[in-house]
DNA sequence: CGAATTAGTCACTGAATAGGACTAATGTCA
DNA sequence: TGACATTAGTCCTATTCAGTGACTAATTCG
């Protein structure tokens, strides 16, 4: 095994990072200096020294500068579909990037919200759709919308977050209750005066230990 | 491409399969001829030309003699812990057999229950256990529990098996209320009586449509 | 100052849940 | 054959929880 270390492996690294965007989710692409019209995700082989969590790690902050809140593999994707490279299967992730991240410069890369995506690659593509909805599905179950907003963030914020996942609108005082209940905020002593109106304290996420919420069976989230 | 049509392709796929034995879950695990003692998941080489979800029922299929009721991706694996090929990455996959399924002959293959497993190499050790957590999480996005019994079954036995999953005893009335709710399983003209105590009305599964089930955020829901 | 605006809370109501207690239909055994 | 154990299935009630409108609080604007 030694002997490969510093090789690239034949599969590729496929990331779909999320920021929110002029209150739309949007998509990191990028583009080659030589093809300006065809975005992709942005993708690399790694190497066989380091795993594929380091691995998408290193590309997402070879794209950003900074390193993502949050990043989880999706899965993995092979077939017909076929990647740009002449690799077998792409791992696909997702990662999220806070609001108000500055943008990357220089052209190479853009955040595209997602009505308004380029042609991609098919296997791409393909990738993408599963990013978006696993997005949506996960979103009970991790902390999505808090790694989407930055570190110190208004509960309208967070709300309006959760309103542009949830593609509805949510009443503020059972919003509240919930979040009340689940522990996942605590305060901090800081206040931010936004234009008008009075100023909203700033929360920070901070997960609490709860004893394990004695819920009843849920039968009604199956998909069906 | 079209070349390589038939060739093995360098990563490998590894599938828990679980099935319910003796109110506990177990998977199906392999051995090879001449190592007696080395159990493993089951895994195979695809080849180029299958998808990533046909070459995985294509090895339950030879595992089983039977398909699976249920088959998904868990995720890729790679990094650091190797696999005992000389592969670069593993996709794993998750398959639920119904209880009750002749188990394959031969010796080649057996269920292990969870709590009585062997040493496996650690790449699938690591596999076997994302699949038994996400078996835990997408329980209440997907039918699990249905595909864990046989096409027909009683109430009584579709609690049991949730119970089981869960870890702790349900309460009769609120399980039924629930699944009343959901409208997942319709009565079948049969009954099967089972000793003694009355007779029970056997089920089917099937989901009926339900408008989008109106909910409120679930931020209890959310791991910490 | 008053109106507008945004933050944050309260209280009422209807729906969903946990759980005990009930009825129903069968086998077992004296 | 009749009491009883056993399993299935239903009903009812107290309690908890979510949806919602209306309230108070703190600030900017004119």
């Amino acid at each position: 095994m030694s002997e490969r270390r510093g090789r690239k492996a034949p599969h590729t690294i496929d990331l779909a990072l999320f920021t929110a965007l002029r209150n739309q989710l949007a998509v990191l692409l990028w583009r080659t200096p030589e093809e300006r019209e065809r975005w992709a995700l942005p993708w690399e082989h790694p190497t066989f020294d380091e795993t594929l969590e380091s691995a998408a790690g290193r590309i997402a902050t070879e794209a950003l500068g900074t390193t993502p809140g949050w990043l989880e593999q999706l899965a993995a994707f092979g077939g017909e579909k076929r990647h740009q490279s002449e690799n077998d299967i792409s791992v696909g992730f997702i990662g999220l990037i806070p609001a108000g991240t500055p943008p990357p410069v220089g052209g190479a890369y853009a955040w595209f919200p997602l009505g308004e995506l380029p042609m991609l690659p098919p296997r791409q593509r393909a990738i993408l759709d599963e990013a978006i909805a696993a997005l949506r599905v996960r979103m009970d179950q991790s902390p999505v919308a808090f790694k989407l907003l930055p570190p110190a963030f208004t509960l309208s914020e967070l709300q309006h977050m959760y309103e542009l996942l949830l593609g509805k609108r949510l009443h503020k005082a059972s919003f509240r209750r919930a979040l009340q209940a689940a522990w996942l905020v605590e305060p901090t002593d800081e206040w931010r005066s936004e234009g008008r109106g009075r100023p909203a304290q700033l929360f920070r996420y901070a997960p609490r230990k709860r004893r394990p919420t004695q819920r009843g069976i849920r039968l009604d989230l199956l998909i069906s």
